[in-house]
DNA sequence: TTGTAAGCGTTATCAA
DNA sequence: TTGATAACGCTTACAA
């Protein structure tokens, strides 16, 4: 009782294995006849191609491989970040029928099987989440002949195209926005430094302030709440007297309202908070974060648009993003 | 300059097809010479394995799907309960050196594209996320030969193997608990009433509720934070006189205790509420949040193990994981 | 220990 | 419009 194969559909339809082969693939040049024996000898059989042997033949597998690096703390944390990212990601798939298959680089023997699996043919292309360091993987998939495309810019020279937002921008917005609002000691919780939405925040926080002659006030955190509320507690004991705080991610800047909480502050009488994302999260938090938005799902979309056009042998370059600041009642 | 095969890998080494799978697979009767020039080939010439070919030869992936029912608003929002569940599948598939494939069941057509793939026999086995209605694709793809195992007690009558927890005595704690602390009039969030977490959590609080001859006071929601908010205005509309609120997930919760604010009733002192799951929110709400801990990561070590186990051929029956009260401030 | 050869289940080319 | 037949790249008896 094993699966049945096309040969077997073809006997007992009374037909050859190229005719199945048509029917089953939709060909117009069948005999209505002959269609229909073939669909019942199918559905009586319960037959379902091998796409281990289709894909040998056509050499496509129609799916597409979404590699997340697990290692973070982000991407499966009550972050919604990569969810987000997948859900772009997934819906423009969808309209290519393409399978969205996501792949967890948890740990070195992961990342490993991750890279045999997708040279080894297992899909037509990958998408990379955003990254730790300089991986290594995106360029050498691509040196595999792997249509790579990744979120946010690569930190290691790299010629694979990209897509990430305008770090930048926002992070002025929001600087601006405290200082025009009478702030005078802003402090930063940054994200990551071996990630570039980390690196490029605290980069921008630091130009703008410096360009207004001011001091930073910096603690690094990890993206995650209990590193933000941490880092709070730490700005908060360099300097006392801070009176706004930017925070790399929305997720962080909930960590840092509980630990100013705790530290008895107002937020906003005595410290303004921002914080970079607007996820969900940002409109439950308490008083209601203001926030630098990302489009979230627009950089699924484009991520996907990308390597779909990659994979049309069509020429691809990096894409950014904008960002922009959403006023709530934490500033 | 195209991939490539086993075949100029052998000619390059100076040695047959068979001989160079044996090294690739690492056979131990092969001359060390003959393994070290077939080394230095493969390395030459960038060699990978076809997956697509050796598994149709071996009938073997080497990789497991896990189906997540994405339409619904749970899976990729900011709940911790799906993240976890994946985390602690991906552990355990790790240790089997298995490959983890994820696949979103987000429309119609992904359902039928997810079961086309399990079937198509790109993977060995296949485990679901815990499903809405009475979804007929675990049957049909056990059905098909492919060892299945579900995450939560299927609503069909099924004979597929599954991981699920102690609703009922978890909710029964967490009744108890308040009515031990006084609390008269407890009203319920339930979860959504076509998964079997939310059916199962709304029976319990009946039953235990009706024993203890109390009234039920029942709002509905579908696990996000924005229906349990929804749900809270809703509870405090039909019974403004409640002092206790079960809430059937805690990022319901938090979107009740967010409600709950707005209406200026005080948590605890006003009215007390308790969650059930336990994620990281739990710990920062305001007040933190008392709650029914599920062993998430464990249901996902469970998940691996079972499906392992049916690969292997052994015998697999349903397991049924313990809850417990977490009391911390909202109660 | 190594090589030969027969598949694995498809698709695609070419005739008929 | 249909049917042979040759790949696709690999593993695995079976022989040598």
């Amino acid at each position: 009782m094993s699966r049945p194969t096309l040969e077997q559909v073809a006997s007992r339809a009374g037909v050859s294995r190229a005719t199945v082969s048509r029917v089953v693939n939709g060909s117009t040049t069948v005999a209505e006849s002959i269609r229909e024996a073939v669909h019942r000898a199918v559905a009586e059989l319960g037959y379902v191609p091998n796409l281990a042997a289709r894909s040998l033949v056509t050499q496509r597998t129609d799916s597409i491989a979404l590699l997340l690096p697990e290692t973070t703390t982000r991407v499966f944390s009550d972050d919604q970040f990569f969810p987000g990212v997948i859900r772009g990601v997934s819906q423009e798939l969808e309209a290519a029928d393409k399978q969205l298959v996501l792949m967890l680089l948890g740990s070195a023997a992961a990342h490993e099987r991750a890279k045999r699996y997708a040279t080894g043919g297992h899909v037509d292309g990958v998408l990379f989440a955003s990254m730790h360091g300089a991986d290594p993987l995106p360029e050498m998939l691509a040196s595999h002949g792997v249509p790579v495309v990744c979120s946010g810019r690569p930190l290691s020279r790299s010629t694979v195209p990209y897509v990430d937002v305008d770090h930048e921008a926002g992070v002025v917005a929001a600087i601006e926005h405290l200082l025009s609002s009478g702030r005078r000691r802003i402090a930063t919780i940054a994200g990551p430094q071996d990630m570039v939405a980390g690196i490029a925040r605290l980069d921008a926080y630091r130009q703008v302030l410096g360009a207004s002659d001011r001091r930073s006030i910096v603690a690094v955190g990890d993206f995650t709440r209990e590193s933000g509320e941490a880092a709070m507690r730490q700005l908060l004991a360099d300097d006392p007297r801070l009176d706004a705080v930017f925070v790399a991610s929305d997720l962080m800047a909930h960590g840092a309202l509980r630990a100013l909480r705790e530290a008895g502050r107002r937020v906003p009488a005595d410290v303004a908070v921002v914080g970079f994302d607007d996820i969900e999260l940002a409109r439950y938090t308490d008083p209601p974060l203001t926030t630098v938005r990302q489009p979230i799902e627009e950089i699924g979309h484009t991520l996907a648009r990308l390597l779909l056009r990659l994979l049309g042998g069509e020429p691809v370059e990096a894409v950014v993003l904008p960002t922009e600041l959403v006023i709530r009642h934490s500033t």
